[in-house]
DNA sequence: CGGCCAACCTGTGCGC
DNA sequence: TGCGCACAGGTTGGCC
């Protein structure tokens, strides 16, 4: 998936065009993504006003002013278009699931190849307590990620710090790029247990953690392979990664001579420098 | 509960 | 252009 700041990208990018916003033709050409999409779904959005956009860790939450709550997640390969009114509006495209237009005639298209993403509906009143969002622990980017939080986590667990990272109960937000990433900044092993992890590596990795995610934010969300961001005048960046997907390549640590190695943790690639991270 | 793995999908790239 | 396999930014459910 995009992960949280191609996430919050989308979302800004949404907002403009979807807040304040009556839909007027709302559409679903497939009855599931990764879950069915809800009965009424196109009953229930066509005609309602979009109130406020928000995101909570990879979901956008779309609130509605009946009080219905639209959570969508972009799964793996999940993108959103929009193509603004008066500008040409394009036929369907292989894998656009849900259309939204907006009676100001802005058309907005998700876009799904493998289906992982979802959408379901909740309500002002209980999204905080959804299956999907109560468990979810502090956003990596908010005050309640901090040292003691992470080291509190770190200390329970004996699995390797990159899938503590990558625990969304954990931290919000993160996943397999920017974690590889932020531990390779921060000169840790991904493979180190994470209670061996010191308190004091803890407090240098948490800013770390913040840093690469805002640097990816402010350049407008990364773009990589099946995922491009085209949300109107947010536009198209180029990020370059320090780790991720640079196996076999220098390290770009300072001063530092080694290649960067690539191993597989429960089932994901992870990019490191033998040599800086231990 | 912690930890691991398969499953959910489609597409692409690489070796033969 | 064919076949088979590995791999892709995520999350869940089942099992030990």
């Amino acid at each position: 998936m995009p992960e949280l700041p191609e996430v919050e990208t989308v979302m800004r990018g949404l907002k403009p065009v979807l807040e304040g916003a009556r839909l007027d033709t709302v559409r679903a050409y497939v009855p599931k993504l990764r879950v069915d999409l809800p009965k009424d779904f196109e009953k229930r959005l066509n005609g309602n006003r979009v109130t406020q956009l928000s995101r909570r860790s990879k979901y956008i939450l779309i609130e509605c002013e009946d009080g219905l709550v639209a959570i969508l997640h972009l799964g793996m390969s999940g993108r959103v278009s929009i193509h603004g009114a008066g500008t040409d509006q394009p036929e369907r495209a292989k894998h656009d699931h849900v259309t939204l237009r907006t009676e100001q005639g802005d058309l907005v298209i998700y876009n799904d190849t493998r289906r992982f993403g979802l959408i379901v509906f909740s309500d002002q009143a209980s999204v905080q307590d959804h299956p999907l969002i109560k468990d979810i622990g502090p956003e990596a980017l908010g005050n309640a990620f901090n040292t003691d939080h992470l080291w509190t986590a770190l200390q329970k667990r004996k699995s390797p710090i990159k899938s503590t990272l990558l625990d969304q109960k954990v931290v919000a937000g993160l996943g397999n790029i920017y974690v590889c990433e932020a531990l390779w900044r921060a000169g840790i092993h991904p493979a180190r247990r994470s209670d061996h992890v010191t308190r004091q590596e803890v407090e240098i990795l948490v800013p770390l953690i913040r840093d690469v995610l805002n640097e990816a934010i402010a350049a407008g969300g990364s773009t990589l392979k099946d995922y491009a961001q085209v949300s109107g005048e947010l536009g198209y960046f180029q990020h370059s990664f320090k780790a991720y997907g640079r196996e076999g390549e220098p390290c770009l640590g300072d001063g530092c001579q080694a290649r960067m190695e690539r191993i597989v943790q429960s089932n994901r690639s992870t990019f490191f420098c033998p040599s800086c991270q231990t």
